[in-house]
RNA sequence: CGGAGUGUGGUGUAACGGCUAACAUUCCUGUUUUGGGAACAGGCGACUCUGGGUUCGAAUCCCAGCACUCCGACCA
């Protein structure tokens, strides 16, 4: 994309009503615009940030057998009621709203109800299952504060994933693996090893839940970590479990932590509220054992930014950059650079290359601050002196290692 | 939801109760520049959050509302 088409700037100072890091430099650079708190809208580069995260998790998801769908954001009173999660005082977080005739309607704030009853129309016998859907959707919550830019947010995408098994030891295998999926995940994204399979609250059907924490000072949960097992626990259960749960080891580390994505085990209490049920090899009926997995792609973009960026801006990983390559002219007189460089840009976008092309009309240090601030992964830089060298200057944003290579080396970027 | 604070051009700030609300930046014009947010000149852009009140006079003081931020509580 040529930078001179993009209609966001960005800004040498940060809104004042913004503290967080993450909102402060998505916002100077130009990835979101803040709607009102806790409400943020995704612009171009955001956008494909978020489409690359979504991407990644797609990919693990889909290879778990996971079947991707869209429920809706609307969601039925009575459904809710069955599950007594309608009442504001179990799930206060609701945001609800009126038809024409008064019937009362919620907004989707996770989606266990609909999806539960969704199944019970697909699944009647042990040869439905198990079965795997999950989607990627809007979710609302009106939290009553709303904090730490797009990481505590009233709006935001979320993956939820839920899994109907026939029974405790199927579902178990299934959510052995989906550990695995979601480490592969935060490892795609970049942020692997600083993120910990942590043992949390588990509620009616487990001893405990797991989520994946991120460790970053911005976090607003505490953890406590095993170096040796590269796991932790989180503070909520600290009382009762003191030591590594994986190898007893007492000398645990306390780090502030965000939760990026968590799994739990929900047993049957929405099988049994809603009556998805099937029928077993005997012929005897049995409620479905469930599961659900939910990673939100905006905070897992903003922790990103908390813990990845440097004093200049945002360092993407390659892998969620919204491109790969940001190609920078540095105009002569002569119109010889911006020739040279509309072509190599035109080359690479044949090539299938995702590249952004600062072809505007300002200075070269303007170009490098916006540059640093993007945070694209691979900057390259096309001007007078290259071009006497017959070279291109590529600068690795996160290392900041210069090197001249040849055009053709840059195709195998 | 409890507590505290803040609302002034797009953005960041200034202005004792008293002149046409100032400065920087962004943006526009022009000239000179051209490898780390250039220089100069000119210009656009504000009912000072909203509504009341006090006063000869309110961005400034008072009341109410709304919005935003921070601390805490909450976070299947």
């Amino acid at each position: 994309m040529r930078q001179s088409q993009l209609f966001t700037k960005t800004r040498k100072d940060a809104p004042k009503d913004e503290v967080a890091k993450n909102a402060e430099l998505l916002i100077r650079a130009g990835y979101i615009h803040k709607e009102m708190a806790g409400v943020y809208s995704y612009l171009p580069l955001g956008l494909r940030v978020m489409n690359k995260i979504a991407t990644i998790i797609r990919q693990e998801i889909n290879a778990l057998g996971g079947q991707e769908i869209l429920m809706t954001a609307l969601q039925d009173k009575n459904l809710w009621e069955k599950t007594g999660r309608w009442s504001d005082k179990v799930l206060d977080v609701w945001f609800k709203t009126k038809l024409k005739n008064d019937t009362e309607l919620g907004l989707g704030s996770t989606h266990e109800e609909e999806i539960t009853a969704l199944m019970r129309d697909y699944v009647r016998s042990f040869r439905d299952l198990p079965v795997y859907a999950y989607q990627l959707q809007t979710k609302f919550r009106n939290e009553a504060r709303a904090k730490s830019g797009i990481m505590r947010s009233r709006e935001f995408l979320m993956k939820d994933l839920y899994s109907f098994s026939k029974d405790d030891a199927e579902h178990s295998v299934f959510y052995e693996k989906a550990k695995i999926s979601y480490k592969n995940i935060f490892n795609k994204a970049g942020i692997g090893e600083r993120t910990y399979l942590t043992y949390a609250a588990g509620g009616s059907f487990s001893k405990y839940s797991h989520e994946f924490q991120t460790v970053t000072p911005a976090g607003e949960d505490t953890i406590y970590i095993c170096e040796k097992c590269h796991v932790a626990v989180n503070e909520e259960i600290r009382d009762e479990q003191k030591t590594c749960p994986h190898c007893e080891n007492a000398d645990l580390k306390k780090e502030k932590a965000v939760e990026v994505g968590n799994i739990f085990n929900l047993g049957t209490k929405f099988s049994e509220a809603l009556d998805l049920a099937y029928v077993d090899e005997k012929g005897e009926k049995k409620f479905v054992v469930m599961g659900c997995y939910g990673i939100g792609p905006g905070r897992l973009m903003g922790t990103i930014v908390e813990s990845l960026s440097d004093e200049k801006g945002i360092v993407w990983p390659e892998s969620v950059a919204p491109f790969k390559i940001h190609l920078i002219s540095i105009p002569d007189k002569e119109g010889k650079v911006a020739h040279y460089a509309d072509k190599l840009y035109q080359t690479l976008v044949d090539k299938g290359i995702e590249v952004l092309y600062d072809d505007r009309d300002t200075r070269a240090g303007e170009k490098f601050a916006d540059s640093d601030l993007i945070g694209i992964p691979y900057r390259v830089v096309v001007s007078d002196k290259t071009m006497a060298e017959g070279k291109l200057e590529l600068k690795d944003r996160k290392s900041g290692t210069v090197e001249k290579i040849e055009e053709k080396e840059l195709y195998g970027k």
